[in-house]
DNA sequence: TATATTGTTACACC
DNA sequence: TGGTGTAACAATAT
């Protein structure tokens, strides 16, 4: 479940693997995952075949300029006046093939850290684009349950991307201060806190996995209302906020569900979850069995020992 | 075969 | 009208 500590590895990690290198094809195996422009939405319809051929056109040739990271969206910088925006999703993945491994290991792509990453042989089965480069290394996007979208606009167009004028402020920005947190939470009185955590207009970046963590450390259960908060809750919320994304960011993200390293070994924040995905389970600090509730259709897990 | 999964949007309801 | 909550959607594994 990529959310903004898992983006930003992604980020970070393709941006030093990517500068500079050319691409020479690309081949789309599943046309939904493609488009151009800026709309809003991922074409619900797959690509038309033009549309697929018009996105190869565009791309072929490119330099990779830079990768950088807003809210959880990824975007490539391209050498032309083009930009690819990436949104990886719950499943999506990126997975760079060095071609120097390519070689060691016979044509099969092996991971170098064999203990503690899945084995990969590229192209999986649910891997719907490839990128490849003049050096011979090539970039794959997977994507089990296709709802990833790699869309590419032009740069006069990027204003109009709506993904960007609806984002509120990043949560690792200096400009992201207490005031800002409690005057964008508390414009939702009634809602419940965790749901407000993992609203994109109020911070970006917090999904399920955070949001139970902060709030876990911050000692309040995820269902409580937002005007039934102390002042002290809010604060403490916040200050939990900023040391629990950079941990996850130095940990390489959390390997839940299908997320990957783009060499495709796994982050270990997982080891460091206090609640998430440990219903039934014993706390870590406590030692009472940690519960899970149903908030909008999204689970939210807590300790009802040390969250009031 | 029904269900769970999550970020995001659409829409009904006060 | 706008804030709020719920459903729907994408596709697949189990």
């Amino acid at each position: 479940m990529p959310e903004l500590p898992e983006v930003e590895t992604v980020a970070r990690e393709l941006g030093r693997k990517l500068k500079g290198r050319k691409i020479v094809s690309v081949e789309v195996r599943a046309p939904k995952i493609i488009s151009i422009g800026p709309a809003t939405l991922p074409p619900v319809r797959a690509a038309s075949p033009a549309a697929v051929a018009r996105f190869k056109k565009i791309a072929v040739g490119q330099k990779f300029v830079s990768v950088r990271r807003r809210a959880k969206l990824l975007i490539f910088d391209l050498s032309g006046p083009w930009t690819m925006l990436v949104h990886l999703k719950m499943t999506g993945q990126f997975i760079f093939e060095d071609v120097r491994l390519r070689k060691m290991t016979g044509g099969k792509y092996r991971l170098l850290n064999k203990a503690a990453a899945p084995k990969l042989q590229l192209p999986a089965r649910h891997t719907h684009v490839v990128f490849r480069f003049s050096d011979k290394s090539a970039l794959y996007f997977n994507d089990v349950r296709k709802f990833g979208y790699l869309k590419l606009v032009h740069d006069n167009e990027l204003g109009q991307v709506r993904e960007f004028s609806e984002y509120g402020p990043e949560p690792l920005d200096k400009k992201f201060t207490l005031q800002v947190f409690v005057d964008r939470v508390s414009a939702r009185p009634k809602a419940k806190i965790k749901q407000v955590l993992m609203d994109n207009k109020v911070v970006v970046g917090i999904g399920n996995i955070y949001s139970d963590e902060i709030l876990f450390h911050a000692g309040v259960r995820p269902a409580r209302e937002v005007a039934k908060l102390s002042a002290q809750e809010l604060a403490k919320i916040y200050r939990h906020i900023r040391p629990i994304l950079q941990k996850a960011i130095q940990a390489k993200g959390s390997s839940v569900g299908d997320f990957v390293r783009t060499d495709g070994s796994w982050g270990r924040m997982g080891k460091f979850h206090y609640v998430y995905g440990r219903k039934g389970q014993k706390c870590k600090k406590c030692g009472s069995i940690i519960q899970a509730i149903k908030l909008g259709g999204r689970t939210g897990s807590f300790c009802p020992q040390c969250q009031a």
